[in-house]
RNA sequence: CGGGGCGUGGCGCAGUCUGGUAGCGCGCCUGCUUUGGGAGCAGGAAGUCCCCGGUUCAAAUCCGGGCGCCCCGACCA
Protein backbone atom coordinates (compact mmCIF):
# COMPACT_ATOMS: atom_id res chain seq x y z
CA UNK A 1 0.00 0.00 0.00
CA UNK A 2 1.09 3.49 -0.68
CA UNK A 3 -0.59 6.82 -0.47
CA UNK A 4 0.53 7.82 -3.91
CA UNK A 5 -1.89 7.88 -6.76
CA UNK A 6 -1.74 5.53 -9.70
CA UNK A 7 -0.43 6.83 -13.00
CA UNK A 8 -3.59 8.04 -14.77
CA UNK A 9 -5.09 5.48 -17.09
CA UNK A 10 -5.56 7.98 -19.87
CA UNK A 11 -1.94 9.11 -19.77
CA UNK A 12 -0.11 5.79 -19.76
CA UNK A 13 -2.37 2.78 -20.03
CA UNK A 14 0.44 0.28 -19.83
CA UNK A 15 2.03 1.82 -16.75
CA UNK A 16 -1.38 2.15 -15.13
CA UNK A 17 -1.97 -1.56 -15.70
CA UNK A 18 1.41 -2.69 -14.38
CA UNK A 19 1.19 -0.63 -11.23
CA UNK A 20 -2.40 -1.50 -10.57
CA UNK A 21 -1.79 -5.24 -10.71
CA UNK A 22 0.98 -4.90 -8.13
CA UNK A 23 -0.68 -2.34 -5.89
CA UNK A 24 -4.04 -4.08 -5.78
CA UNK A 25 -2.18 -7.24 -4.73
CA UNK A 26 -3.58 -9.37 -7.53
CA UNK A 27 -0.14 -10.64 -8.48
CA UNK A 28 3.57 -10.09 -8.12
CA UNK A 29 6.67 -10.76 -10.16
CA UNK A 30 8.45 -14.07 -9.70
CA UNK A 31 12.21 -14.66 -9.65
CA UNK A 32 11.98 -16.40 -13.02
CA UNK A 33 11.52 -14.10 -15.97
CA UNK A 34 7.97 -14.04 -17.26
CA UNK A 35 6.48 -16.00 -14.41
CA UNK A 36 4.04 -14.53 -11.95
CA UNK A 37 3.00 -15.07 -8.39
CA UNK A 38 -0.77 -14.94 -8.11
CA UNK A 39 -1.50 -13.42 -4.72
CA UNK A 40 -4.50 -14.41 -2.59
CA UNK A 41 -6.66 -11.56 -3.86
CA UNK A 42 -5.94 -12.45 -7.47
CA UNK A 43 -6.42 -16.13 -6.81
CA UNK A 44 -9.77 -15.48 -5.13
CA UNK A 45 -10.86 -13.73 -8.30
CA UNK A 46 -9.59 -16.66 -10.37
CA UNK A 47 -11.46 -19.10 -8.11
CA UNK A 48 -14.67 -17.23 -8.79
CA UNK A 49 -13.98 -17.38 -12.51
CA UNK A 50 -13.29 -21.09 -12.16
CA UNK A 51 -16.55 -21.75 -10.35
CA UNK A 52 -18.44 -19.69 -12.83
CA UNK A 53 -17.09 -21.69 -15.76
CA UNK A 54 -16.95 -25.07 -14.07
CA UNK A 55 -20.65 -24.84 -13.27
CA UNK A 56 -21.35 -24.32 -16.96
CA UNK A 57 -19.04 -27.15 -18.02
CA UNK A 58 -20.70 -29.60 -15.62
CA UNK A 59 -24.14 -28.51 -16.73
CA UNK A 60 -23.24 -29.52 -20.28
CA UNK A 61 -21.97 -32.95 -19.30
CA UNK A 62 -18.24 -32.37 -18.92
CA UNK A 63 -16.13 -33.92 -16.18
CA UNK A 64 -12.77 -32.87 -14.73
CA UNK A 65 -9.57 -34.90 -14.69
CA UNK A 66 -5.81 -34.30 -14.43
CA UNK A 67 -3.17 -35.14 -16.99
CA UNK A 68 0.58 -34.91 -16.36
CA UNK A 69 2.74 -31.81 -16.56
CA UNK A 70 5.53 -33.59 -18.45
CA UNK A 71 5.09 -34.80 -21.99
CA UNK A 72 7.54 -36.88 -24.06
CA UNK A 73 9.16 -34.61 -26.62
CA UNK A 74 8.21 -37.03 -29.38
CA UNK A 75 4.50 -36.49 -28.70
CA UNK A 76 4.73 -32.88 -29.78
CA UNK A 77 6.33 -33.95 -33.04
CA UNK A 78 3.44 -36.17 -34.06
CA UNK A 79 1.13 -33.49 -35.41
CA UNK A 80 2.77 -31.39 -38.08
CA UNK A 81 1.37 -27.93 -37.60
CA UNK A 82 1.33 -28.46 -33.84
CA UNK A 83 5.13 -28.92 -33.84
CA UNK A 84 5.63 -25.89 -36.02
CA UNK A 85 3.43 -23.79 -33.78
CA UNK A 86 4.85 -24.80 -30.44
CA UNK A 87 8.48 -25.82 -30.91
CA UNK A 88 9.92 -22.35 -30.41
CA UNK A 89 8.20 -21.85 -27.12
CA UNK A 90 8.80 -25.15 -25.36
CA UNK A 91 10.54 -25.53 -22.02
CA UNK A 92 12.41 -28.83 -22.11
CA UNK A 93 13.49 -31.03 -19.21
CA UNK A 94 16.69 -32.87 -20.07
CA UNK A 95 17.81 -34.23 -16.70
CA UNK A 96 16.19 -36.20 -13.91
CA UNK A 97 17.63 -37.97 -10.90
CA UNK A 98 20.99 -36.46 -11.71
CA UNK A 99 21.21 -38.12 -15.11
CA UNK A 100 20.51 -37.07 -18.63
CA UNK A 101 17.17 -38.43 -19.82
CA UNK A 102 16.98 -40.79 -22.77
CA UNK A 103 14.19 -38.73 -24.22
CA UNK A 104 13.75 -35.10 -23.26
CA UNK A 105 10.44 -34.17 -21.69
CA UNK A 106 8.62 -30.97 -22.43
CA UNK A 107 6.60 -29.04 -19.92
CA UNK A 108 3.13 -29.01 -21.45
CA UNK A 109 2.39 -25.94 -23.54
CA UNK A 110 -1.14 -27.44 -23.86
CA UNK A 111 -2.27 -31.03 -23.54
CA UNK A 112 -3.67 -32.14 -26.90
CA UNK A 113 -0.89 -34.66 -27.38
CA UNK A 114 -0.91 -36.43 -24.04
CA UNK A 115 -4.68 -36.47 -24.06
CA UNK A 116 -4.61 -37.89 -27.57
CA UNK A 117 -2.38 -40.66 -26.25
CA UNK A 118 -4.87 -41.42 -23.45
CA UNK A 119 -7.95 -41.21 -25.66
CA UNK A 120 -6.50 -43.67 -28.13
CA UNK A 121 -6.34 -46.19 -25.30
CA UNK A 122 -9.75 -45.42 -23.85
CA UNK A 123 -11.84 -45.20 -26.97
CA UNK A 124 -12.73 -48.36 -28.85
CA UNK A 125 -16.38 -48.23 -29.73
CA UNK A 126 -18.96 -45.62 -30.69
CA UNK A 127 -20.45 -46.52 -27.30
CA UNK A 128 -17.42 -44.84 -25.65
CA UNK A 129 -18.25 -41.54 -27.31
CA UNK A 130 -18.43 -38.71 -26.73
CA UNK A 131 -15.59 -38.19 -24.27
CA UNK A 132 -16.00 -34.82 -22.56
CA UNK A 133 -13.09 -34.04 -20.25
CA UNK A 134 -11.79 -30.76 -18.87
CA UNK A 135 -8.76 -30.04 -16.75
CA UNK A 136 -7.76 -27.06 -14.63
CA UNK A 137 -4.01 -26.65 -14.66
CA UNK A 138 -1.13 -24.47 -15.67
CA UNK A 139 0.91 -24.65 -18.84
CA UNK A 140 4.19 -23.14 -19.97
CA UNK A 141 5.08 -21.29 -23.13
CA UNK A 142 8.39 -19.51 -23.44
CA UNK A 143 7.22 -16.04 -24.41
CA UNK A 144 9.51 -13.28 -25.62
CA UNK A 145 7.66 -10.43 -24.03
CA UNK A 146 5.55 -10.93 -20.97
CA UNK A 147 3.08 -8.93 -18.95
CA UNK A 148 1.31 -9.99 -15.77
CA UNK A 149 -1.84 -11.98 -16.55
CA UNK A 150 -1.87 -11.04 -20.25
CA UNK A 151 1.09 -13.06 -21.31
CA UNK A 152 3.14 -14.99 -18.79
CA UNK A 153 5.48 -17.90 -19.31
CA UNK A 154 3.42 -20.06 -17.01
CA UNK A 155 -0.28 -19.39 -17.02
CA UNK A 156 -3.31 -20.93 -15.37
CA UNK A 157 -6.30 -22.00 -17.38
CA UNK A 158 -8.72 -24.75 -18.12
CA UNK A 159 -8.40 -26.88 -21.21
CA UNK A 160 -11.34 -28.96 -22.36
CA UNK A 161 -10.71 -31.90 -24.69
CA UNK A 162 -13.50 -33.82 -26.31
CA UNK A 163 -13.79 -36.68 -28.79
CA UNK A 164 -16.81 -37.34 -30.98
CA UNK A 165 -18.09 -39.79 -33.56
CA UNK A 166 -18.85 -37.21 -36.22
CA UNK A 167 -17.68 -33.88 -37.54
CA UNK A 168 -21.15 -32.53 -36.93
CA UNK A 169 -20.99 -33.38 -33.23
CA UNK A 170 -17.51 -31.90 -32.90
CA UNK A 171 -18.71 -28.75 -34.59
CA UNK A 172 -21.68 -28.47 -32.25
CA UNK A 173 -19.37 -28.94 -29.26
CA UNK A 174 -16.90 -26.33 -30.49
CA UNK A 175 -19.64 -23.76 -30.91
CA UNK A 176 -21.36 -24.71 -27.68
CA UNK A 177 -18.19 -24.01 -25.69
CA UNK A 178 -17.74 -20.70 -27.45
CA UNK A 179 -21.29 -19.85 -26.40
CA UNK A 180 -20.46 -20.79 -22.83
CA UNK A 181 -17.45 -18.48 -22.85
CA UNK A 182 -19.57 -15.69 -24.22
CA UNK A 183 -22.26 -16.29 -21.62
CA UNK A 184 -19.66 -16.22 -18.86
CA UNK A 185 -17.98 -13.09 -20.20
CA UNK A 186 -21.19 -11.16 -20.67
CA UNK A 187 -23.21 -12.26 -17.66
CA UNK A 188 -20.58 -12.81 -15.00
CA UNK A 189 -17.63 -10.66 -16.04
CA UNK A 190 -19.74 -7.90 -17.64
CA UNK A 191 -17.30 -7.98 -20.56
CA UNK A 192 -18.94 -7.63 -23.97
CA UNK A 193 -17.36 -9.94 -26.52
CA UNK A 194 -17.56 -10.68 -30.21
CA UNK A 195 -17.73 -14.38 -30.97
CA UNK A 196 -16.21 -15.31 -34.29
CA UNK A 197 -14.03 -17.49 -36.44
CA UNK A 198 -10.29 -16.96 -36.64
CA UNK A 199 -8.58 -16.61 -39.99
CA UNK A 200 -6.18 -19.27 -41.18
CA UNK A 201 -3.28 -17.08 -40.09
CA UNK A 202 -4.49 -16.78 -36.54
CA UNK A 203 -5.66 -20.35 -36.13
CA UNK A 204 -4.42 -22.69 -33.37
CA UNK A 205 -1.55 -24.95 -34.41
CA UNK A 206 -3.29 -28.20 -35.29
CA UNK A 207 -6.88 -27.00 -35.59
CA UNK A 208 -9.18 -27.02 -38.60
CA UNK A 209 -11.16 -24.16 -37.17
CA UNK A 210 -10.49 -21.80 -34.29
CA UNK A 211 -13.23 -19.70 -32.76
CA UNK A 212 -12.62 -16.95 -30.24
CA UNK A 213 -14.34 -14.33 -28.20
CA UNK A 214 -12.73 -10.93 -28.71
CA UNK A 215 -13.06 -8.07 -26.26
CA UNK A 216 -12.11 -4.41 -26.52
CA UNK A 217 -9.86 -3.09 -23.78
CA UNK A 218 -10.02 0.43 -22.34
CA UNK A 219 -7.35 1.62 -24.77
CA UNK A 220 -9.19 0.33 -27.83
CA UNK A 221 -7.01 -2.71 -28.35
CA UNK A 222 -8.41 -6.21 -28.75
CA UNK A 223 -7.87 -9.13 -26.43
CA UNK A 224 -8.57 -12.72 -27.41
CA UNK A 225 -10.33 -13.79 -24.26
CA UNK A 226 -11.26 -17.40 -24.86
CA UNK A 227 -10.84 -19.93 -27.67
CA UNK A 228 -12.56 -23.04 -28.93
CA UNK A 229 -10.98 -25.27 -31.57
CA UNK A 230 -12.40 -27.84 -33.90
CA UNK A 231 -9.41 -30.13 -34.33
CA UNK A 232 -10.99 -32.21 -37.06
CA UNK A 233 -9.25 -35.57 -37.27
CA UNK A 234 -5.73 -34.14 -37.05
CA UNK A 235 -4.94 -35.35 -33.56
CA UNK A 236 -7.05 -38.48 -33.99
CA UNK A 237 -4.82 -39.45 -36.90
CA UNK A 238 -1.59 -38.45 -35.14
CA UNK A 239 -2.47 -40.43 -32.01
CA UNK A 240 -4.63 -43.12 -33.53
CA UNK A 241 -7.85 -42.26 -31.75
CA UNK A 242 -10.27 -44.64 -33.47
CA UNK A 243 -13.59 -46.27 -32.75
CA UNK A 244 -15.63 -49.05 -34.24
CA UNK A 245 -18.90 -47.66 -35.60
CA UNK A 246 -22.35 -49.29 -35.73
CA UNK A 247 -21.44 -50.95 -39.01
CA UNK A 248 -18.32 -52.54 -37.59
CA UNK A 249 -16.03 -50.15 -39.42
CA UNK A 250 -13.02 -48.47 -37.84
CA UNK A 251 -13.32 -44.66 -37.87
CA UNK A 252 -11.13 -41.82 -36.69
CA UNK A 253 -12.66 -39.64 -33.98
CA UNK A 254 -13.31 -35.94 -34.33
CA UNK A 255 -11.82 -33.93 -31.47
CA UNK A 256 -12.12 -30.46 -30.02
CA UNK A 257 -10.30 -28.38 -27.43
CA UNK A 258 -11.17 -25.12 -25.74
CA UNK A 259 -9.56 -22.90 -23.15
CA UNK A 260 -9.85 -19.79 -21.07
CA UNK A 261 -6.95 -18.54 -19.00
CA UNK A 262 -5.86 -16.13 -16.29
CA UNK A 263 -5.49 -13.73 -19.18
CA UNK A 264 -9.17 -13.08 -18.64
CA UNK A 265 -8.24 -11.34 -15.39
CA UNK A 266 -6.30 -8.91 -17.56
CA UNK A 267 -9.47 -8.34 -19.56
CA UNK A 268 -11.48 -7.56 -16.44
CA UNK A 269 -8.84 -5.08 -15.31
CA UNK A 270 -8.53 -3.35 -18.68
CA UNK A 271 -12.23 -3.27 -19.53
CA UNK A 272 -13.62 -1.94 -16.26
CA UNK A 273 -10.79 -0.20 -14.40
CA UNK A 274 -10.43 3.56 -14.04
CA UNK A 275 -7.97 6.14 -12.68
CA UNK A 276 -8.84 5.09 -9.12
CA UNK A 277 -7.99 1.47 -9.79
CA UNK A 278 -9.83 -1.78 -10.37
CA UNK A 279 -13.56 -2.10 -10.76
CA UNK A 280 -14.55 -5.73 -10.31
CA UNK A 281 -17.87 -7.09 -11.55
CA UNK A 282 -20.03 -8.05 -8.54
CA UNK A 283 -20.55 -11.62 -9.71
CA UNK A 284 -16.81 -12.32 -9.67
CA UNK A 285 -15.43 -9.90 -7.08
CA UNK A 286 -13.72 -11.59 -4.12
CA UNK A 287 -15.42 -9.04 -1.90
CA UNK A 288 -18.74 -7.80 -3.21
CA UNK A 289 -19.02 -5.21 -0.47
CA UNK A 290 -16.75 -3.76 2.18
CA UNK A 291 -18.05 -2.29 5.42
CA UNK A 292 -16.08 0.70 6.63
CA UNK A 293 -16.84 1.68 10.25
CA UNK A 294 -16.43 5.31 11.28
CA UNK A 295 -16.09 6.60 14.85
CA UNK A 296 -14.23 9.01 17.10
CA UNK A 297 -14.77 8.12 20.73
CA UNK A 298 -14.62 4.71 22.38
CA UNK A 299 -18.31 4.93 23.05
CA UNK A 300 -19.04 5.52 19.37
CA UNK A 301 -16.68 2.77 18.44
CA UNK A 302 -18.54 0.24 20.57
CA UNK A 303 -21.88 1.15 19.03
CA UNK A 304 -20.62 1.34 15.47
CA UNK A 305 -18.71 -1.93 15.61
CA UNK A 306 -21.69 -3.72 17.10
CA UNK A 307 -23.89 -2.50 14.26
CA UNK A 308 -21.21 -3.20 11.65
CA UNK A 309 -20.79 -6.79 12.80
CA UNK A 310 -24.53 -7.30 12.80
CA UNK A 311 -24.72 -6.02 9.24
CA UNK A 312 -21.88 -8.24 8.21
CA UNK A 313 -23.51 -11.38 9.56
CA UNK A 314 -26.82 -10.46 7.98
CA UNK A 315 -25.17 -10.04 4.61
CA UNK A 316 -23.10 -13.19 4.98
CA UNK A 317 -26.28 -15.15 5.78
CA UNK A 318 -27.75 -13.76 2.61
CA UNK A 319 -24.76 -15.25 0.72
CA UNK A 320 -22.94 -12.03 -0.05
CA UNK A 321 -19.17 -11.98 -0.02
CA UNK A 322 -18.57 -9.15 2.39
CA UNK A 323 -15.61 -7.93 4.42
CA UNK A 324 -15.58 -5.66 7.48
CA UNK A 325 -12.51 -3.44 7.53
CA UNK A 326 -11.52 -3.46 11.18
CA UNK A 327 -8.02 -2.11 10.64
CA UNK A 328 -6.96 0.36 13.30
CA UNK A 329 -4.72 3.30 12.72
CA UNK A 330 -5.87 4.04 9.21
CA UNK A 331 -8.52 6.66 8.60
CA UNK A 332 -11.85 5.95 6.94
CA UNK A 333 -10.72 8.12 4.04
CA UNK A 334 -7.71 5.91 3.53
CA UNK A 335 -9.88 2.82 3.58
CA UNK A 336 -12.23 4.34 1.00
CA UNK A 337 -9.37 4.89 -1.40
CA UNK A 338 -7.74 1.57 -0.65
CA UNK A 339 -10.85 -0.50 -1.39
CA UNK A 340 -11.66 1.57 -4.43
CA UNK A 341 -8.21 0.84 -5.79
CA UNK A 342 -8.88 -2.85 -5.19
CA UNK A 343 -12.14 -2.65 -7.07
CA UNK A 344 -14.71 -3.66 -4.45
CA UNK A 345 -18.01 -2.86 -6.19
CA UNK A 346 -19.93 -1.60 -3.17
CA UNK A 347 -18.86 0.19 0.01
CA UNK A 348 -21.04 0.34 3.10
CA UNK A 349 -20.16 3.22 5.42
CA UNK A 350 -21.51 3.21 8.93
CA UNK A 351 -20.81 5.90 11.55
CA UNK A 352 -22.47 7.62 14.52
CA UNK A 353 -24.83 9.60 12.30
CA UNK A 354 -26.02 6.40 10.65
CA UNK A 355 -26.48 4.70 14.00
CA UNK A 356 -28.73 7.58 15.09
CA UNK A 357 -30.79 7.41 11.90
CA UNK A 358 -30.61 3.61 11.56
CA UNK A 359 -29.20 3.99 8.09
CA UNK A 360 -25.96 3.27 6.27
CA UNK A 361 -24.27 4.90 3.31
CA UNK A 362 -23.95 2.81 0.16
CA UNK A 363 -21.22 3.99 -2.23
CA UNK A 364 -21.00 2.52 -5.71
CA UNK A 365 -17.53 1.91 -7.10
CA UNK A 366 -18.67 2.54 -10.67
CA UNK A 367 -19.98 6.04 -9.88
CA UNK A 368 -17.28 8.12 -8.16
CA UNK A 369 -17.95 10.73 -5.50
CA UNK A 370 -21.17 12.01 -4.08
CA UNK A 371 -23.34 10.87 -6.97
CA UNK A 372 -22.59 7.25 -6.25
CA UNK A 373 -23.63 7.55 -2.61
CA UNK A 374 -27.04 6.88 -1.14
CA UNK A 375 -28.49 6.60 2.35
CA UNK A 376 -30.45 3.44 2.95
CA UNK A 377 -32.15 2.03 6.06
CA UNK A 378 -30.36 -0.71 7.95
CA UNK A 379 -33.59 -2.65 7.90
CA UNK A 380 -33.76 -4.71 4.74
CA UNK A 381 -30.14 -4.03 3.85
CA UNK A 382 -29.62 -7.35 2.07
CA UNK A 383 -32.26 -6.35 -0.45
CA UNK A 384 -30.72 -2.93 -0.99
CA UNK A 385 -27.31 -4.52 -1.44
CA UNK A 386 -28.65 -7.07 -3.89
CA UNK A 387 -30.31 -4.33 -5.87
CA UNK A 388 -27.18 -2.17 -5.88
CA UNK A 389 -24.94 -5.05 -6.96
CA UNK A 390 -27.28 -6.02 -9.76
CA UNK A 391 -27.41 -2.45 -10.90
CA UNK A 392 -23.61 -2.17 -10.86
CA UNK A 393 -23.24 -5.44 -12.73
CA UNK A 394 -25.59 -4.15 -15.43
CA UNK A 395 -24.05 -0.70 -15.57
CA UNK A 396 -20.55 -2.10 -16.04
CA UNK A 397 -21.67 -4.14 -19.00
CA UNK A 398 -23.58 -1.26 -20.56
CA UNK A 399 -20.65 1.08 -20.15
CA UNK A 400 -18.20 -1.38 -21.66
CA UNK A 401 -20.55 -2.10 -24.55
CA UNK A 402 -21.04 1.58 -25.25
CA UNK A 403 -17.31 2.14 -25.19
CA UNK A 404 -16.80 -0.64 -27.69
CA UNK A 405 -19.53 0.66 -29.96
CA UNK A 406 -18.19 4.20 -29.76
CA UNK A 407 -14.78 2.93 -30.78
CA UNK A 408 -15.85 0.57 -33.53
CA UNK A 409 -16.21 1.94 -37.03
CA UNK A 410 -16.98 0.61 -40.46
CA UNK A 411 -14.46 2.59 -42.52
CA UNK A 412 -15.36 3.64 -46.07
CA UNK A 413 -11.90 3.12 -47.48
CA UNK A 414 -8.41 1.99 -46.59
CA UNK A 415 -7.30 5.47 -45.50
CA UNK A 416 -10.18 5.63 -43.03
CA UNK A 417 -9.40 2.06 -41.99
CA UNK A 418 -5.90 3.08 -40.96
CA UNK A 419 -7.35 5.76 -38.71
CA UNK A 420 -9.95 3.42 -37.30
CA UNK A 421 -7.50 0.81 -36.05
CA UNK A 422 -5.56 3.51 -34.23
CA UNK A 423 -8.57 4.09 -32.01
CA UNK A 424 -10.39 0.80 -31.85
CA UNK A 425 -11.99 -1.86 -34.01
CA UNK A 426 -12.55 -1.60 -37.73
CA UNK A 427 -15.39 -3.69 -39.10
CA UNK A 428 -14.78 -4.23 -42.79
CA UNK A 429 -15.35 -6.46 -45.76
CA UNK A 430 -12.53 -8.88 -46.37
CA UNK A 431 -12.05 -10.98 -49.49
CA UNK A 432 -10.64 -13.94 -47.58
CA UNK A 433 -7.12 -13.66 -48.91
CA UNK A 434 -4.27 -14.25 -46.51
CA UNK A 435 -2.23 -11.81 -48.56
CA UNK A 436 -4.58 -8.91 -47.85
CA UNK A 437 -4.54 -9.84 -44.18
CA UNK A 438 -0.74 -9.87 -44.13
CA UNK A 439 -0.44 -6.57 -45.93
CA UNK A 440 -2.86 -4.95 -43.52
CA UNK A 441 -0.85 -6.25 -40.61
CA UNK A 442 2.41 -4.96 -42.03
CA UNK A 443 1.03 -1.56 -42.88
CA UNK A 444 -1.15 -0.88 -39.87
CA UNK A 445 -0.10 -3.36 -37.14
CA UNK A 446 -3.73 -4.39 -36.94
CA UNK A 447 -4.64 -8.05 -37.20
CA UNK A 448 -7.79 -9.78 -38.21
CA UNK A 449 -9.39 -10.51 -34.86
CA UNK A 450 -12.30 -12.60 -36.00
CA UNK A 451 -14.96 -13.12 -38.60
CA UNK A 452 -18.08 -12.70 -36.48
CA UNK A 453 -20.64 -15.47 -36.54
CA UNK A 454 -23.58 -13.16 -37.20
CA UNK A 455 -22.88 -12.17 -40.80
CA UNK A 456 -25.61 -10.15 -42.46
CA UNK A 457 -25.15 -11.83 -45.80
CA UNK A 458 -24.39 -8.49 -47.49
CA UNK A 459 -21.70 -8.32 -50.12
CA UNK A 460 -19.14 -5.63 -50.64
CA UNK A 461 -15.57 -4.81 -51.61
CA UNK A 462 -12.50 -5.94 -49.68
CA UNK A 463 -11.18 -3.03 -47.64
CA UNK A 464 -7.65 -3.73 -48.88
CA UNK A 465 -7.76 -4.99 -52.46
CA UNK A 466 -11.27 -3.89 -53.43
CA UNK A 467 -12.19 -7.27 -54.87
CA UNK A 468 -15.64 -8.72 -54.16
CA UNK A 469 -16.02 -9.87 -50.57
CA UNK A 470 -18.74 -11.86 -48.87
CA UNK A 471 -17.66 -11.58 -45.25
CA UNK A 472 -17.07 -8.79 -42.81
CA UNK A 473 -14.35 -9.09 -40.20
CA UNK A 474 -13.06 -7.18 -37.22
CA UNK A 475 -9.55 -5.77 -37.43
CA UNK A 476 -7.69 -4.23 -34.50
CA UNK A 477 -4.39 -3.91 -32.77
CA UNK A 478 -4.23 -6.66 -30.24
CA UNK A 479 -2.54 -7.73 -27.04
C1' C B 1 17.10 -10.80 -30.86
C1' G B 2 17.40 -5.07 -32.30
C1' G B 3 16.50 0.15 -30.13
C1' G B 4 15.87 3.01 -25.50
C1' G B 5 15.88 3.46 -20.07
C1' C B 6 17.41 1.63 -15.35
C1' G B 7 19.84 -1.34 -11.15
C1' U B 8 21.49 2.64 -4.09
C1' G B 9 17.09 0.34 3.20
C1' G B 10 10.44 -2.91 1.70
C1' C B 11 8.87 0.81 -2.53
C1' G B 12 10.08 5.39 -5.44
C1' C B 13 14.36 8.17 -6.11
C1' A B 14 18.89 11.83 -5.23
C1' G B 15 24.06 11.29 -4.97
C1' U B 16 27.97 9.15 -10.13
C1' C B 17 29.83 14.26 -14.41
C1' U B 18 34.24 16.52 -10.52
C1' G B 19 36.52 9.56 -5.95
C1' G B 20 36.83 11.42 0.59
C1' U B 21 31.16 10.33 7.00
C1' A B 22 25.43 6.80 2.22
C1' G B 23 20.93 10.62 1.92
C1' C B 24 15.50 12.11 0.86
C1' G B 25 10.18 10.86 0.35
C1' C B 26 6.77 6.94 1.23
C1' G B 27 6.13 2.50 3.94
C1' C B 28 7.48 -0.21 8.69
C1' C B 29 7.94 -0.19 14.56
C1' U B 30 6.75 2.65 19.48
C1' G B 31 4.02 6.54 21.93
C1' C B 32 0.49 10.57 22.17
C1' U B 33 -3.21 13.34 19.57
C1' U B 34 -6.54 11.99 15.42
C1' U B 35 -10.60 9.28 12.35
C1' G B 36 -17.72 10.98 7.55
C1' G B 37 -12.57 11.09 1.21
C1' G B 38 -5.45 9.12 1.12
C1' A B 39 -4.13 12.37 9.47
C1' G B 40 -0.26 15.15 12.71
C1' C B 41 3.90 15.30 15.95
C1' A B 42 7.98 12.93 18.46
C1' G B 43 11.23 8.88 18.72
C1' G B 44 13.16 4.31 16.31
C1' A B 45 14.67 -0.07 13.19
C1' A B 46 16.36 -1.13 8.56
C1' G B 47 21.44 -0.61 3.08
C1' U B 48 26.80 -6.83 0.58
C1' C B 49 25.10 0.95 -3.25
C1' C B 50 23.19 -5.82 -9.02
C1' C B 51 27.74 -9.23 -9.47
C1' C B 52 33.06 -10.14 -10.62
C1' G B 53 37.69 -8.05 -11.61
C1' G B 54 40.94 -3.65 -12.14
C1' U B 55 42.93 1.55 -10.95
C1' U B 56 43.70 4.25 -6.21
C1' C B 57 45.96 5.84 0.32
C1' A B 58 40.57 5.77 -0.61
C1' A B 59 35.29 3.51 -5.35
C1' A B 60 27.99 3.90 -5.17
C1' U B 61 31.21 7.34 -8.08
C1' C B 62 36.65 5.97 -12.66
C1' C B 63 37.95 1.49 -16.17
C1' G B 64 36.84 -3.71 -18.12
C1' G B 65 33.56 -7.80 -18.16
C1' G B 66 29.06 -10.16 -16.72
C1' C B 67 23.85 -10.51 -14.89
C1' G B 68 18.99 -8.75 -14.22
C1' C B 69 14.60 -5.66 -14.81
C1' C B 70 11.26 -2.19 -17.43
C1' C B 71 9.56 0.28 -22.03
C1' C B 72 9.28 0.24 -27.61
C1' G B 73 9.58 -3.33 -32.11
C1' A B 74 9.69 -8.86 -34.68
C1' C B 75 6.51 -14.26 -32.25
C1' C B 76 2.03 -15.54 -29.20
C1' A B 77 -3.79 -17.58 -25.18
Amino acid sequence: MSDQKLPPRSKDFSEWYNELVIRSELADYAPVRGCMIVRPYGWALWENIQQSLDRRFKATGHVNAAFPLLIPRSFIDKERSHVEGFSPELAVVTHGGGEELEEPLVIRPTSETIIGYAYSKWIQSYRDLPVLINQWNSVMRWEMRTKLFLRTTEFFWQEGHTAHATLKEADIETRQMLDIYQDFAVNDAAVPVIPGLKSEQERFAGADQTFSIEAMMGDGKALQSGTSHNLGQNFAKAFDIRYLDQNGELQYCWTTSWGLSTRFIGAIIMVHGDDQGLILPPRLAPHQAVIVPIFKTDEERTKVMLAARKIRSELVSSDFRVVLDEREGVSPGFKFNDWEMRGVPLRIEIGPKDIAKETVVLARRDIPGREGKSFVPQAGLPDSVRQALNSIQGALYERALKFREDNTTAPENYAAFKGAVEKGFAYSFWCGSAQCEKSIKEETKATLRCIPLDQTGDKGACIYCGKPAEEKAYFAKAY
